[in-house]
DNA sequence: TCGATATTGATAATCGTTGTCAATAGAAAA
DNA sequence: TTTTCTATTGACAACGATTATCAATATCGA
C-alpha cells in the first residue's frame, strides 16, 4: 500500500531536510495543515487546526515554523482588508492573488501584463519601478450561488 | 497678513467640526503632520512629528485621532512588505500607491485599466471580481541618482 | 544504540493598541 | 464676556499578539 500524502507537504519537509532543519511531529502537523489549505490562515487557526493532529502542540512552535516556511520561501503573508498575518503556500512564479470575499478561498493567476501601464507611469513620474502588487477580490462561484 | 496654512489641513479640520467633532490644539497637531507629508507615517512616527509642535501631546490623543480621520475618509493605511500600520492622506477617486523603495516618499496614480485583465480571469475562475488592489514600488528621481 | 544538539512547550516578558477615568478645554448659549 | 455642558485629553491600566527564556525532550548522524 502506498501512501496518499499529499506531495507538496512531502516537498516542504524534504526542503526542511535539505537546509538542516529536523523533521519533528510538531512540524508536521503545521506543514500539513499550511500546504493543504486554500485559505489564508493566521497563526492562531493553524495552531486549532495542527494540534487536532498532534494534541500537545503549542502555539510558540506553530509561529516557529511559520517562520521558517516563510524564510524558505515556502508560504507568504497575505494582505487582506481585516488584517495582515494570514498565510499561504507561496506562488509560483509571477502570481497575483484572488480572493473570495465570501469564504476567503484563494487562487493564484498568472498572465496579467501590466508593462504599458507601468510605462506609462514610470514616463509620468520618473520613477523607476521595481515591483508591483496586484491583488483581486470577489466571488467565487459557490459564494455567488449562496448570496444570489 | 493672510494665513499660509495648507488648504488640506484646513479642509480637514473644517471636515472634523461640520462632523460634530472639537477642533483642538492636539488634533490640529496631528492633521498637520499627517495631511502635509508624503510619506506613510505610523502612529508613534506621527506622535514624535507632531508632539514638535504641541508638546503634551499623549500617544493615546494621536490614536484617536487618526481612528477618526480614517472613518472621515480623510486617510488610509498603507500596506507595505515591512509593515501595514502607516497612513497617508486617502487616494482621491480611483487611484493607485506608487511607493519609492529608497525614501519612503508615496504618490499616487490614476489611469490603470484592468478591465481587460480582470475579465479574462474573471471568465477563467468563475469568480466576480468586484475590487482590485494595485500598488508599485520603485525608486523615485532622487533616490535613482543617489544610488546611482 | 548512543550522544550532541536542535527543537519543544510552559512560562515570562515585551510590544503595540485599546479601555478607564478624573481633569481640562472647546464652543454654544446666556 | 462669562457660563455651562460635555467632548476631549493624558496618565495609567489592561489587553492581545508576538517574542524571549529555559529546562526537558526528540531527532538524526555517528
Ligand atoms: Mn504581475
Ligand atoms: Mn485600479
Ligand atoms: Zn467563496
Ligand atoms: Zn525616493
Amino acid at each position: 500500500m502506498t501512501t496518499s500524502t499529499p506531495p507538496i507537504q512531502e516537498h516542504w519537509l524534504a526542503l526542511l531536510q535539505e537546509n538542516g532543519y529536523r523533521v519533528t511531529g510538531p512540524r508536521r502537523s503545521v506543514v500539513e495543515i499550511v500546504a493543504n489549505h486554500h485559505r489564508a490562515l493566521n497563526p492562531y487557526q493553524v495552531f486549532e487546526l495542527a494540534r487536532q493532529r498532534y494534541p500537545r502542540l503549542g502555539l510558540v512552535t506553530v509561529y516557529r515554523t511559520l517562520e521558517k516556511l516563510e524564510a524558505l520561501g515556502l508560504i507568504e503573508r497575505v494582505h487582506q482588508p481585516h488584517g495582515c498575518h494570514a498565510y499561504l503556500p507561496a506562488a509560483v512564479g509571477h502570481q497575483h492573488l484572488l480572493l473570495c470575499q465570501g469564504c476567503g478561498n484563494a487562487e493564484y493567476f498568472s498572465g496579467d501584463d501590466l508593462d504599458d501601464l507601468i510605462g506609462r507611469i514610470a514616463a509620468r513620474t520618473g520613477y523607476q519601478i521595481k515591483e508591483h502588487w496586484l491583488q483581486l477580490f470577489g466571488l467565487c462561484t459557490a459564494c455567488r450561488a449562496g448570496a444570489q
